[in-house]
DNA sequence: TAATGATTGTAACATATGTTACATAATTTC
DNA sequence: GAAATTATGTAACATATGTTACAATCATTA
């Protein structure tokens, strides 16, 4: 940990771009393009409006902190290659993992603004990362420049309210066996299948929903017992989706 | 209920403003300068904002519902008198109330935006109530038209997206007993003082926090059990600000 | 002022979840 | 491939919270 805080002083120091940096355009620029900040906008486009502005390239080694939760927040940040998470954390070392944010996606980015703009979440690097930012006041320059730009920002924005209205719904709303149930349900959206390998350990999905590790276990076990599920440590079957959904306290 | 819905068709019928409305202004110019989407702007830019926009003027009655979480929503929302809560609810009838929102703030700001626009809540009137509705296009119109409006959204979008996450925090890090810790330290800030009574009955609490009735009554007895406070009803006396403090699994 | 409805207090019991500990299995590292 | 580390399964017990019910008190209404 106090080494990873050191890393951060000497690996990770901001390199600036000048004010003609083709750098982070030549080599970040598929990334850019298909970061939904920049849909509808030509290549030509996208290149001029990162020539324009001041921006700052960042690298992150594995497990690096960037910042940690209440950190001032000044800069759009956009993972241009790698991945972080972000996790809420309290004085007793409990764990809620928001959420991994992965390349082509933006940070906190309906953070930025307000009277105190602050990161949400402590953000660790999952592997080696590298951010982009764009300064605040940069930032707001794009927006009256370029009409698209703006509305894509304010898409992300309003994408990003649902993601924490879903959350605050499932964390409010329901047991353990509908948070499980929620996941189950989403693993199988994503992976077109009732047949899962879970992606993630049970350590892991107990921080996602602020519970215990037994607990996701039992919740597991009470799953397969009454035949909702076959479960074999990360192979999940989905025998009875409907009865998953009927877990979960949702509209 | 079916009363509700029909008082929504008959009485609360969209008024559209013609283009140079000067009611709207004459009417509600006080709150909306308040407004912090208005701030840092003259009573001429705002009334110049208002004006040169479609806007309409809808009237709530008391218990009236505006909207369904999950319904459409293509308009910015200013309550301009009264004031309305947003309720996230299940099918088993729990209800887990979200906030109250008086005169002079918008509703639900930061979801107007987005791949689909929809309410996060659904939003009751808790008094009769005017609403000021601004289309999303005219909106992105008014933020190429003046900067300062621009900024002020974002800044707004970015203080609930604190609130948002702060909901976040509390719901999924702590206990019933740190959650009315957290609402009884809130209301000492808001007044000042150690001595307190509530404006809210023990069933609204439990709504606010998805917990039940008789659980609040329990953590109320149990602190005034460990003398953290003085409890009679409605009336708190807070004892030990610190122990209450410690409840509360914050950063 | 009396009646009615809402709120609060609380008990008994049931259910959900946390805590601790240990054994076994699986995965990672050297 | 062996050793070390991590993940999973699970039990026993403790604690937190929900459910149901009823009595007493308070606030509102007629």
């Amino acid at each position: 940990m106090l080494q990873s805080l050191n890393n951060l002083t000497e690996n990770t120091k901001i390199e600036p771009c000048n004010q003609n940096c083709s750098y982070c355009f030549i080599n970040y620029s598929e990334v850019l393009i298909r970061n939904p900040l920049f849909r509808g906008l030509s290549n030509n486009e996208v290149g001029n409006l990162i020539r324009d502005i001041h921006h700052q390239v960042k690298t992150l080694h594995k497990n690096d902190i960037l910042a940690i939760e209440g950190d001032s927040l000044d800069n759009l940040i956009i993972i241009l290659e790698g991945s972080v998470v972000g996790d809420m954390m309290d004085f007793e070392g409990n764990i809620l993992r928001i959420e991994k944010i992965l390349a082509g996606n933006t940070i906190a980015s309906a953070f930025i603004f307000g009277e105190s703009a602050r990161l949400p979440v402590t953000i660790t690097a999952q592997e080696k990362t590298h951010l982009l930012f764009i300064q605040k006041e940069e930032l707001l320059m794009l927006f009256t420049k370029n009409k698209i730009f703006l509305k894509n920002f304010l898409d992300i924005i309003s994408d990003r309210a649902q993601f924490l209205r879903k959350k605050i719904r499932l964390l409010g709303l329901n047991t353990i066996k509908g948070k499980i149930a929620f996941y189950l349900l989403e693993m199988v959206k994503k992976s077109g299948s009732q047949k899962l390998i879970l992606p993630h350990t049970q350590n892991e999905i107990a921080e996602m929903f602020g519970v215990t590790r037994p607990s996701v276990g039992r919740v597991f076990r009470e799953l397969h017992n009454d035949r909702s599920i076959i479960a074999n440590g990360k192979k999940v079957v989905i025998l009875d989706k409907f009865r998953l959904s009927d877990l979960l306290r949702s509209d």
